[in-house]
RNA sequence: GGAGGGGUUGGGGAGCGGUCAAACCCAGCAGACUGUAAAUCUGCCGCCUCGUGCUUCGCAGGUUCGAAUCCUGCCCCCUCCA
């Protein structure tokens, strides 16, 4: 192994433990098996997924043996790290579903060939009652309560189940039935990565080595990103989509997406932070960003097409190129606004729809509407925009 | 099993017989300003057939002219004791 090759393995990694484990490792010259699991709870992955998924792929660029486990089975108990709250259970079908969408997904970045793709249903469906006795033994309760997630909803008189508890244990198990060296997790996924290593010694294994990865901030650059709280760019996002949601980030923000996600080298970002110092807009900086990832996940040139959609509409406040089309077949012949609105999925009820009227964030063919009344023909086809962002062209027969 | 505390509109959190669709904060949405940035300002923020309309305050009943507020039963959560 190259030093070069062990700089980039450790570039934007938030704590590797312990350090020197992994040099050894290294040192025995053959590939490592890396893992990296997934609850197959939640269909879309985005770019928060993609800052570890990335890190698994320079393992595999390096020739070390990547595992995709998928968590069929603990999805049924869910991961209590970081949530403040119970989970709620997944019924099988739904995990199946989930983990399908997964797979898909996972290797627009991963290499399939080369990678092992596992369910932890494969080990964990043929424990008996006993050895899941003999696991639990592995950890006490009192440490458990120690981390940060469960000590909160302990002391603010929140419920935690036993089956929680459970959770870390089957993770660290499957770092036994997979043989991992490395297991790579988001910075919330200490204890649990740690505890892996106790339950590795436990069955007389070696012990992994832990690699935390920062989590990527939301849209809001304030809570983690997550596909609950909305504050997310998918993967299969359109890239108009990924790269307009790139642009709404604010320039503090900006950096850190840098930072996590760019393949740039350290030193042109430091060029490009200097030239914002220097007066160059931040906007045109990130201009740069958003067409990298968008290259990234829709191919070479989708990037600079993505821009000139932007420009078009926001700077030359052009309709978007391609807006979505609708047709509403109602029984009425004077059809009010609102209703429309609603008909077509623009707004979520009519009371909304009403608000926005009000507040004259409602057009048609580029006219700001007013009046709530607003009775639409039938037999026509008209531009609606509702808001800056959504654009619909309804049709009425 | 016993004693006590608690469940309010996305989150936090007031209200504790009428003036409550429910204070306030956060989040969110729209508008202004901009670089679809931040900050700021304005408005909104249950639903509809938009009316002194309808449905909401864990669930189900009851008292009352009137209940989120009182009573009864049930469900759930938490703490302490066993």
């Amino acid at each position: 192994m190259k030093d070069s090759e062990l700089a980039l393995l450790l570039r934007g990694v938030e704590e590797v433990i312990p350090k020197e484990e992994f040099h050894k490792k290294l040192d025995k010259k053959r590939p490592l098996r890396i893992k990296l699991g997934f609850d197959p709870t939640a269909p879309d992955l985005h770019l928060g997924h993609t800052v570890i998924l990335n890190k698994l792929k320079l393992f595999q660029d390096l020739g070390h043996q990547v595992i995709f486990l998928i968590g069929d089975f603990t999805g049924l108990v869910g991961d209590p790290s970081g949530v403040n709250e119970t989970r709620p259970v997944l019924s099988e079908k739904e995990i199946k579903k989930n983990a399908k969408t997964y797979e898909r997904q996972v290797f627009k970045i991963l290499d399939k060939k080369k990678t092992e793709i596992r369910f932890n249903s494969e080990w964990m469906n043929k424990f008996s009652p006993e050895e899941f006795i003999r696991l639990s033994s592995v950890q006490t309760v009192a440490r458990m309560l120690e981390r940060d997630d469960f000590h909160k909803r302990y002391t603010s008189q929140k419920p935690i189940s036993i089956h929680e508890f459970l959770y870390p244990l089957l993770q660290g198990y499957d770092s036994v039935a997979l043989n991992a060296d490395v297991e790579l997790g988001g910075t919330d996924q200490k204890f649990n990565l740690l505890l892996g290593r106790e339950v590795q010694k436990f069955y007389g294994k070696e012990p992994q080595v832990v690699f935390t990865l920062p989590l990527l901030e939301g849209l809001d650059g304030d809570k983690k990103m997550s596909k609950s709280l909305g504050n997310y760019i998918a993967i299969e996002d359109s890239q108009n989509e990924i790269f307009g949601k790139i642009m709404s980030i604010s320039d503090e923000l900006m950096w850190r997406y840098f930072e996590l996600l760019s393949f740039k080298k350290q030193n042109e970002i430091n060029k490009l932070k200097k030239s914002q110092k220097e007066g160059l807009n931040p906007r045109d900086i990130k201009f740069l960003l958003a067409e990298e990832i968008v290259d990234r996940f829709h191919g070479e040139g989708s990037g600079t097409k993505a821009r000139e959609e932007f420009k078009s509409r926001f700077q030359q406040g052009n309709s978007p190129s391609e807006i979505k089309e609708i047709e509403i077949k109602l029984l009425e012949k004077d059809i009010s606004l609102p209703k429309i609105l609603k008909e077509a999925g623009m707004v979520s009820s009519t009371s909304e729809a009403l608000r926005l009227i009000k507040q004259g964030g409602v057009r048609i063919e580029g006219k700001k509407i007013l009046d709530s009344k607003y009775k639409i023909n039938q037999n026509s086809s008209l531009l609606y925009q509702v808001g800056k962002r959504k654009f619909f062209r309804i049709k009425i027969p």
